[in-house]
Parts: C-alpha cells; structure tokens; sequence
DNA sequence: TGATAAGCGAGACGGTACGTCTGGTCTTCGA
DNA sequence: TCGAAGACCAGACGTACCGTCTCGCTTATCA
C-alpha cells in the first residue's frame, strides 16, 4: 500500500493533471522563469542572482516562482539543466576521437558564464541537501554520464573494447564506468575551474592518451 | 626599484611591521575568528554561515571582522586553508602506494564537513572574482599540487619515472605535473561530491591503476 | 493640467485609494508604530530613540516603518502630532481667561515627556530640511495657532477687540495674530525649557496682562 | 566645609593648574577643536556633526577631544557660547530703540548657520540632561539675560521705569526681567526657527510696541 | 640628570544603529 | 483556482560613530 505523496514541486513544474479544477498554470511564465534566470546568471553570477530579480525580469510575481521551485537553488538546477539537453556524441570513428568529443563537449560548457558559476554553486549547496543532490543527479549529472556510457558501448561494437563481463542492467553503467566518467568529468572540471586554465587540443590530447593508456589497467 | 603596495587585506591579516603607529591587532581574534569560522561551516554550511553569527561566535565586532577580510568568501578561504596545512605525503616505497596516498589525503579532507560545503562554493564565487581565484590558488591549490610535485620527484628518485627532459624549474610543474594533478583533484572530488560516492579502497585502487597505467603515454 | 505626483510618503501614511492592487497597508502597524515611538521617547527621549527599537516594541519589521516614514524625524513629528489634536479652548468668558487657558494648554503640553524632548529635537532638525520645516507647521503649528485665532475672534465677537480693518481671508491669520502667536508660544517654550522654570499661576498672570496690556499698540 | 571635587570636564577645559605635574594640555586645541565644531556644524547641521569628523579637522586625536569634553552636547554648547560673548547693547537713548537693539541682536545671532542648528539641538538634549542644562544656562542664556538687564537698569537710570521696589541683590533680576526675557528671546526665536519667518523691521517694529505697552501691566 | 607623570597621534576594539536588500509568506483584487 | 501586486516579518548586509583601550612618543615638573 503506497501512499501517494502530494508533491509540492514536481521536476516538472507545470505538469499537474490536465482535469483538475481551476486556472491552469501559465506554461509560457515557466519558460519566462527559466530564461529570465540563465540571463541573471549571466549578468549577476550565482552570488548575485535573487528570486525578486528573476520574478521582476520574467514579468511574473515572486509568488510564481516560489509555487513552481522551492527555493533558489532548485530553480537554478532547472535553468541550467536545459543547456545539458544539447549535449550528443556524434561518431568521429574511434574511441579516442569520441573521448575527445566528449572532453570538447563538457569544456563547451563550462565556458558558458551561466553554467560557470552556477554549477560549482549548486554542487556546494547540495552537500548539504540530499533533495537537492538528488535533482542534480537527474537533471545534470545523468545527462553528462550518458555520453560516457554511449561512448563506451560503441568502442565495444567497434571491437575496440571487450564487453562488460559483469551482468548488470545494461544501461546502468559498471564501476568502470563510474570511474571513467568520474575522471572525464572531474578533471575538466578541474582544469576549467580550479586550475583556471584553458582546456585546449593540447591539454585534451594528453587526458584522452592518458585516459585511454590506463583504461585497460583499471578494467580488473 | 619595486614600490612596495599597502596590502589592506594581506593573506595573514593581522601582519604589519611592528613600529606601526597605532594600537596593534589582536593575534588572539584572528585565531578566534577563523575557528568561528569552521565551527559555523560545520553547522550551518556556506550558504547559512553569516557574518554577524561568525564575529558573536568569536566574541568580536563585526567591525573587526571587515577590518581584516572584505567579504565571507575571503574568510572563508583563510579559514579553512589551514586544513591544508596539515596534507603530508609520507614516503610509502613506491609510487602506487604515494599516489594511494595522495588521492586517500584528499578524500579525507573532503569528508570534512567544512571543507566540503566550502571549497565548491568558493571555487563557484571564484569564477566571477579573480583576486578571489588567486587568493584560493596560493592558499589552497598550490599546498595540494605540492604533493604531486613531491610524488613525481620521489619516483624518478627511485628510478620509477625518467627524469624530466624540459629545462623549467626543478619545483614550478611541467605540462604532465598539472595534468595529473587535474585528473587527480578532479576525479576525487567528482567522486565524492557530485556522484557522491564513497572514495573507498576498491575505488582508489581501480583509479590508481588507471592513472599509472596512462602516464606513459601522457608523458609526450 | 496638474501632475499628480506619487507621494512616497504621504502625511497619513496607510492612505492609498481602495482600488489599488496588492495587499493593503496594516492600519493596525501604523497605530502600534506611533504609540511605540511615544513610548520609547518618554523612556528614552529623542537622542536615544531608534527606529529599530520602536519596530520592536511595535511587533513590526525594520521594512514597514521605512515603507511609511522616510526617517526618525518625520516619524517622530507624526508621533507628538496627535498630541496636539487634544488643544481646544473652551470659552471662559473673557479674552484673559482665554489667552491664560491658551498658555495653560501649551504649558500642560510641554510637560509631557514625550513633547519636551521630541519638540525642540525636530525643530532643530527642521532648520536644515525645509520638507521637514513644512511637515511641522502643518501638522503641529497650525494645530496650536488655530486656538490664537479662536480666541481673537471670540475677543471680536465679544467687542474685547475691533474687527480687523484688513481684507485678507478671514481664517489666515494678520500680521498681529502671527505676532501674538510667536509671543504666546515662544514665552511658554522659552520659560519650560529653557530657563527650566515652571509655568506657574503667577507666570501666567503676569505673562497675560503684559500680553493684553501690550495688544493696542502693537495693532498699528 | 566643602570638598573640592576633581572636576573631570571644567568649563575651562584646558585649565588645570600650573603647577600639575606631566604635560600641560596644548592651548592650540582646544581652540582648533572649537573652531572645527562649528565649521562642521555650519556644513553637516547638528545631527551631521561627529566626534570622529571633528577631531579629523582640528587635526587631533578622538582621545583629545575626549579628555577635554565628555561628548558631543557639551563640545557644542562651548563651541557655539563664545558666539554670545560678542552680544553688546550700546546706548541708543531709548528704551524702545534699546529692546529693538536687543531684539535685533538675538536674531542675527539665529541667523548664523551655526548657532541656529545647534542651539535648539541642545536645549532638546537638555530635556533629559540637568548637567547639560546648567552648562547651557552659565554659558549661553546668562549671557542673553545680561542684555535685559542692562537694558533696565539704564532705563531706570534715564527715568523711562521706576525704580524696582524689591531689595534682592542688583544683579539678579527680578520677576519681571524673568519675565521680560522669556518674551523677548522666546518670541524671537520662535519668529526664526519654529514659524520660519524674517525678523524684519516691520516686525521688530510691532513686537517692541507690544512688549512696551505691556510692561506697566506686568509689573505688580 | 633622570624618574615620574600626563598629554598626544594613531588606530584597533566591542558595540549599536543605520537604511537597504533578500527570503519566504500572506492578503487583496481581478481574470 | 491562478496570477499580479505588494505588504508583511525576519534577519543579514556593509558602514558609520560611539566611547574606550593600547601603543610608542613627547613634554613637562620634581628630585
């Protein structure tokens, strides 16, 4: 016997099913919302970045806002979880060449000043709020994996790889996996953020060779 | 013939020769403020710490508190850059076991509660704010680079690496040297703060394996 | 084709038609608000008063009382306002009495605590904000002036004094009713709280009978 | 048998006697100090005026401001009183024209920026202070008061008033210059600060005709 | 001549209030 | 029932002054 919660705050604000009484909520305030933050995120940063300013500029009231997203944190998730929709891994041919596509891909994006300065910032508030962690996870984190898992699933049709051993989902990713992506996504992260420097074709060559020289170590 | 600027927020606040005309700093606040400052990440995390609740924490004015750091992020940083003071690398034999060393030496730190809460969200302010970069780079980065510069040196000491070809200087980090250190910080704190998964012994061998397995061919 | 200008901070400060959009103001506030700031000026006085306090004692936000008054002084000036609405001047049947009734009214005003030190503060104040000057005379000098007029009209009535030969308005005020005015108020501030001594029948007797004694000659 | 307390703060407040031992206070401040309490008070008003902006000007430390007055009220009392040390009332030959002597010397002295701001600044400070009243009255109303009294001495003297029938000592001033003097100075100071109007001739003119015709009235 | 004592500048100190801003909530009206 | 508007409480922000203190130094008197 499960017990239905009522959610407050859907991942998908909007949603709520279309029988129910009273005036739907307004579709177009959510895009209005979302844009409204990606602009302030570009213009304040994340520190700078307040729910009356996101209400004044997506002409919406700050009642609005709060009935959709709890709070600041969930908003800006949602704001910048769309630019992670763009993600994709055409096929260049070789593993190499996709590793390096997706190095490409990921440093793309963190050269966005919107997805700079809120990444890290949301990151931080979630070590303190599982919720949080959690739509992440779904939002952001799970779109940037699924590069990596595609990935690797064409260099095992490629015969590049050796299939998974281990009988796991199929989809799920193994341990590998995790590591890999781990590796991928901390160290540009890393280099981007931290270190503050470019990641440019000399810097991706060496972390794919690096990569790729040690994937078959970690495999055991 | 270099002027000498007057730093009014040095990295140890309190400095300031002695023959200052004035009533000198108090040592003791600063030490009080920045435990205050810990003890209120550990509560209340980055985004709930204050700094009127950090200067009533350490029985000071807020007045002092502004008079030696301009903002939280800046206290922030000095408070728990001490935390990296503490990182060693203790010669374990061979460099799997320093490089096992290293990466445990950086879980450990972030499972911190301090550290954790607060070394995403000041890298994330950090994008917007460049002296705030250089201030995390000298207080905190550069104490965590140390190691791997260490660990390099003990390794071609044993005959493990070859010695590098490049003429730079013995202690500044070659192109690899900062590779490896991105791939390390990042992977672990990919790991543990945004996949949010433990940094245990299967993990830390399996990336072990993977990073020396690739430093070969990275080294080109 | 008059403007109508947005007053930010109107005399009656709740005012605002019924029509306009958005929570109304809390009445209830601004009565709270006025009977605190009288109350912190008895236990306080007015170098001691703050707006914060008064939001306290009154069980009201910072936010509400600036929404309302732009600062202390007005605030203030609102506060001992009504005081002065009490002032009547009951017909005691000649125009001595009444003009002793008069002073007696002001004397019994100035002993309050609340009047005493609020009124000469925000006089001060006025001498360098001409908005200030005009929210004064408006809400408390027109309030005492009013009785002067009152009486030297009853005084006509009663054939005490000649009908003013003049043809300015008849509820204005001459030259003489200003004189007479600053004489009546100023001797009773000036003994009050100046030379710090009581305004005592004596006073009062003597006062009066200059007053009417010195009235013929300065008619011209 | 009376002992001599050691007055921290003398009206003086350089004095001290000769032969103290230690530094002698510097005589240069205190008229500096002076000097900048009213350049400020002419350019900030009264609730403009700080301790810290005072000292800054005079070009001496808080301390000596400290050491000399015990704050702000009773700085500005001596500041402004030395302005009342320039009151004269030569001999016009009349009664009448020495009242609109009198008067006329009052008001030029509340027109001067400084004295208008202060002066009713801290007779509302004086309210809650009696310290700071009797300070008020020897250094500033005293030296009003002493006007009316020549001013009736001499018209004694010329036969325009009959002599004062009570013994009390001669300097003192009876009831009736009490009296006189509450008029006069209240009544011009409300003219000037409270009902904003000029004290002009016409109504210097009317005022002294008011207060002449009245003082036979007053006198029993 | 040297001890003693006070004054002096500079500036840090613990406090308090300022006036503004933001976070979330609540209350009104009109759609 | 939703949405816009805006008032509401709470509390942090960073600044300004308050009046006191702690320095190192100077300038007097007295022994």
């Amino acid at each position: 016997m499960v017990a239905v919660m009522r959610r407050r705050h859907p991942l998908s604000p909007t949603a709520g099913r279309p029988g129910r009484p009273g005036r739907p909520r307004s579709a177009a305030a959510d895009t209005a919302i979302l844009e409204a933050t990606r602009a302030a995120l570009v213009e304040l940063g994340w520190s700078g970045l307040s729910m009356s300013d996101v209400a004044t500029r997506a002409g919406v009231a700050k009642t609005t806002l709060y009935r959709r997203w709890p709070g600041k944190n969930e908003l800006v998730v949602d704001a910048v979880a769309v630019l992670f929709d763009e993600l994709e891994l055409p096929d260049r041919g070789s593993l190499a060449a996709d590793v390096e596509g997706v190095v490409r891909q990921f440093a793309a994006l963190l050269e966005r000043p919107e997805a700079k300065t809120a990444l890290m910032a949301v990151v931080a508030e979630s070590t303190r709020d599982e919720a949080l962690r959690a739509r992440i996870g779904a939002s952001i984190v799970e779109r940037q994996k699924r590069l990596v898992l595609e990935g690797r699933a064409r260099a095992q049709a490629r015969g590049e790889l050796p299939e998974a051993p281990e009988g796991g989902p199929p989809g799920a990713g193994s341990a590998v996996d995790d590591l890999v992506f781990d590796v991928i996504a901390g160290a540009v992260v890393h280099r981007a953020l931290v270190s503050g420097r470019p990641v440019d074709t000399e810097w991706v060559r060496r972390f794919t060779a690096l990569l790729l020289g040690g994937l078959g170590a970690a495999g055991d």
